[in-house]
DNA sequence: TTATCTGTATCAACATAAGTTACAAAGGTG
DNA sequence: CACCTTTGTAACTTATGTTGATACAGATAA
């Protein structure tokens, strides 16, 4: 599949909502700067949303405004709002029982699975968005 | 697409072949444990053999074994081996470069991303294919 | 009431992983 | 040498996921 790249779009659209103040931002601004479709960009924003990091309106004079100071939201709250995200993945199929391996290797790997995940939740939440937008300028 | 389980069948099928030790392991026989296609088996081993994890050979009597102690082989190695590999990827299509944002964003996130990736790496490094195996039993 | 936006549903286009079949080449064995 | 086993790949299919695009209902300011 094409990678997923939904975390650079989220860093990028929040950047730029932050910048905007207490103004709302409109999708099709954001589309823009991220050069891309509008409704990409809202379905990015309604998980988003859902994370309780920005807050949207509808309507004329509609649009998006950061619902927290920037220096308060993390990297790692907008990865875990818009990631499935696992570093890597776990057997598709179950794999043979039969075997001694086979029967105990998933639960190995799934610790590691958790422990990895959490170290690099542990890295982003190093850095908040109002580190991005210093950064960035 | 499917997610890429290559790290985790790696580490099963370098755990089956570890524990055989010096014998040769036929790719039909991990198929069996991974509860996979023998061909799917064999291009992860190609992957390894290019690592210098294993060492396969051909013809009657063929098969893979390990081209190293368990104990000197990494995670970390073994996925650089088998993942084209970034925690998150960065835009598909390069932003507006006429937006202040746009035009800096992509250099902050590859940083993000190398940094990300690096405590990705070091983090796996931490364990070795024989803390696997004692793991597994 | 009208124009403007968001929030979604839906579909097409494209990328990648995994599964499968097929076969050339390597390398033991009788 | 002839035969059998096994790797190494190519090619094709299938399944799944991301992105892009069109369409439209509902909300809201003027």
């Amino acid at each position: 599949m094409a990678a997923n790249s939904q975390f650079s779009m989220a860093v990028h659209m929040l950047t730029l909502i932050a910048r905007a103040g207490t103004d709302n931002v409109k999708s099709d601004y954001i589309a823009g700067s991220v050069n891309t479709n509008p409704v990409v960009i809202r379905r990015v924003l309604s998980q988003l949303n859902q994370a309780g990091l920005v807050a949207s309106q509808t309507g004329a004079l509609g649009g998006t405004r950061l619902a927290r100071d920037p220096a308060e939201i993390s990297l790692c709250e907008i990865y875990k709002a818009v990631s499935c995200g696992e570093v890597f993945a776990l057997h598709a199929k179950s794999p043979n029982q039969d075997c001694p391996v086979g029967r105990n290797i998933e639960a190995v790997l799934c610790d590691l699975q958790k422990e990895i995940d959490h170290s690099v939740g542990e890295k982003l939440g190093q850095y908040t968005l109002a580190d991005v937008l210093e950064k960035v300028g």
